[in-house]
DNA sequence: TTGAGAACGCACAAACATGAACATCTGGAG
DNA sequence: CTCCAGATGTTCATGTTTGTGCGTTCTCAA
């Protein structure tokens, strides 16, 4: 490779990431560090580049690093946007979706507004309203259950004046309109469990979840994938019950699923919610038989599952990765508002599986 | 190897890549590179080419590079990145897909490489095969039936050293691996022409289409939303031959599928793509009947149903933002490529529907 | 504050590229 | 058939670039 191709790379590099790392691009360009690090000596002494510990950053990153720097805030820039969220919980499930949403407000330089509803409908109305009247310039929300057509929340969204991005909640299909929605594609998710298990031998697999938003998909997915793998005999679904805040009563719960298991010779689960799974794992070696060998379990849900006594496989869903793409959405409509229309978009991100010891085959 | 060969072989060398090494060369072209050295010596002397040690560059790249080092401005023009786009045809559909595309590409400052297949399988392998090689950064792809688990495109683009962007056509659920996708939602558009001819008191209506790739999901949002609205009984579809090209059989089926209406008392249909409308719109004026008082029409597309002689009220599908979301997918993977992994990404675009005379309500 | 681990850059060695001089090849004219 | 001119290949002394060992410096986290 020639010097002046290197160079050309290095550029291009900076221009298209803002950023290099000396010891990735020497991998990649299959030349040694030190002749890395010469170049980026050459360029930086041409003005083309700034060099940092490790690699090199683009003239026109450094400028905004020093400005940034430079008047210690003072000359930071003010927000260009305020984006509005609404979720039912910060506790479960969206704290990471919070953090994407607010790593892509970082990035877009533009400030992230949360409120959360605890799932109620009318705090869901009131948060909407409030942060409409305050002005923000675009709206993320989760309503609790789905925004169905002819509630006042819908009413509300329809005619805001600002984009709404509904986030891991269907859209009525009747409704469509204007909103639109991200979310994680859970049938798919529960779909990977099962044919990961299918391919470790199982036939015999059953779902279990407590009600919960996730769970018609799961059972979906769960169902589709059974019957197209020829399994559809063996379905076995349990309804957990949602305990009380404080009450253990969810163990009893989990001891009449495993009795059901054992009862039609089932050899493997997917079980919604990892604390759950984790509850019931103690219970399924409890009873005295083997986590993989003899009981196969996939957690829907990765917080915790790598924590387990027996480090459980995990289904993934992209929370982190949600949270980012409805904020970068809700940003694009924000800033596309008056000018021409668009389509109308529909974005659904897969959930990943996360293979550990609770499913490693014989 | 004749020494005009070779300057021509250099030239193409540079202007493909910016810059050539003398030893790569030598041993590709086989000669020594003694010889190699001559000729970059003449075409120096006739300025086609500046030398540097170990090979040479294009005048171009050696411009910018001494440009560079005056000014940082001068290299804000070169494109940061290379992405491919391979679609069946350039002549129906896809320019305008292509034409947001390429809108992207301009805002990115990246460059757009446009390959068609004219609906062929070994000429989709081909055009993949030669965009990866030639050192694209990007792939966006149409394969005319869909990514198939197992064809050699699949493998192909499974293990391709870019990220790859399926566009307007499905990925089979089993492959989903890393490859994503941006398409058009055509059920929900069926969905939408259908209601709105439901709203405008229509019970019994047709859908014709001839076969093409959106042709299922026209039938199954058709067919959904009948089911839905109480109105299976009046399905009826018609699948129309494609005609020849130069003949105009199509007239043939269009009157076979106008009897047919007649018959079953049909008001109202919904026809795919807009010529094939337009004829059967003259068609059923010609019959004698009035659009839209005796019959409604709605066309499947909408790049001539404006100007009708009865201007159709028709489907459109975001083709633009299409190209445009496709590529900016594209190109954040590209930007992301070693970094984190990310969730992988369903954008599912919502067609619209424009309301003209064909289906004004009485 | 400290320590482990990574990145840095000097200095030297190895590898490689260069071009002059000379050897070899090729095809056509004498 | 021989010779010759021009093109191409080879050798080698020289200069340039690249890779490596190792002590120093930097960064991050405990």
């Amino acid at each position: 490779m020639v010097a002046v191709a290197r160079h050309d790379a290095i550029l291009r590099e900076l221009e298209l990431r803002g950023s290099l790392a000396i010891t990735q691009l020497s991998k990649r360009l299959d030349v040694s560090a030190m002749t890395l690090r010469r170049d980026l000596a050459e360029l930086e002494s041409r003005g083309l580049l700034v060099r940092v510990h490790g690699g090199a950053v683009s003239t026109a990153v450094a400028k905004q690093q020093e400005r940034g720097s430079g008047s210690a805030g003072a000359m930071a820039r003010r927000p260009v946007a305020t984006i509005g969220m609404i979720a039912p919980t910060a506790n479960y499930y969206f704290p990471q979706v919070i953090r994407g949403a607010s790593d892509a407000a970082r990035e877009l330089n533009c400030r992230l507004v949360l409120g959360t509803t605890n799932y109620s409908e009318r705090e869901e109305l009131r948060q909407a309203e409030r942060l409409i009247a305050g002005g923000v310039d675009g709206l993320m929300i989760t309503p609790h259950n789905g925004l169905v057509e002819g509630s006042p929340l819908h009413e509300l969204l329809i005619d805001a004046p600002v984009p709404v991005v509904v986030v891991e909640r269907g859209v009525d299909e009747r409704i469509a309109g204007r909103i639109e929605s991200v979310r994680s594609d859970h049938a798919y998710g529960a779909e990977l469990a099962v044919r990961h298990l299918v391919e470790r031998g199982h036939g015999r697999i059953a779902l279990a979840a407590r009600e919960a938003a996730t769970t018609p998909w799961l059972l979906d997915g769960y169902e589709r994938t059974m019957a197209r793998l020829g399994l559809a005999g063996h379905v076995r679904f349990r309804s957990l019950p949602t305990p009380a805040v404080g009450a253990d009563s969810a163990i009893d719960a989990l001891e009449r699923f495993y009795d059901e298991c054992v009862q039609h010779e089932v050899t493997a689960a997917l079980m919604l919610g990892d604390v759950d799974s984790m509850a019931f794992a103690d219970l399924v070696i409890e009873r005295g038989l083997r986590i993989p060998e003899d009981f196969a379990l996939v957690a829907y849900d990765d917080e915790f599952s790598a924590f387990a006594a027996v480090p459980l496989t995990a289904v993934a869903p992209p929370k982190h990765d949600l949270g980012y793409a409805a904020l970068r959405l809700c940003f694009d409509r924000v800033r596309q508002h008056e000018h021409a229309g668009h389509a109308v978009t529909r974005m659904s991100l897969l959930p990943t599986l996360v293979e550990r010891e609770s499913t490693r085959s014989a």
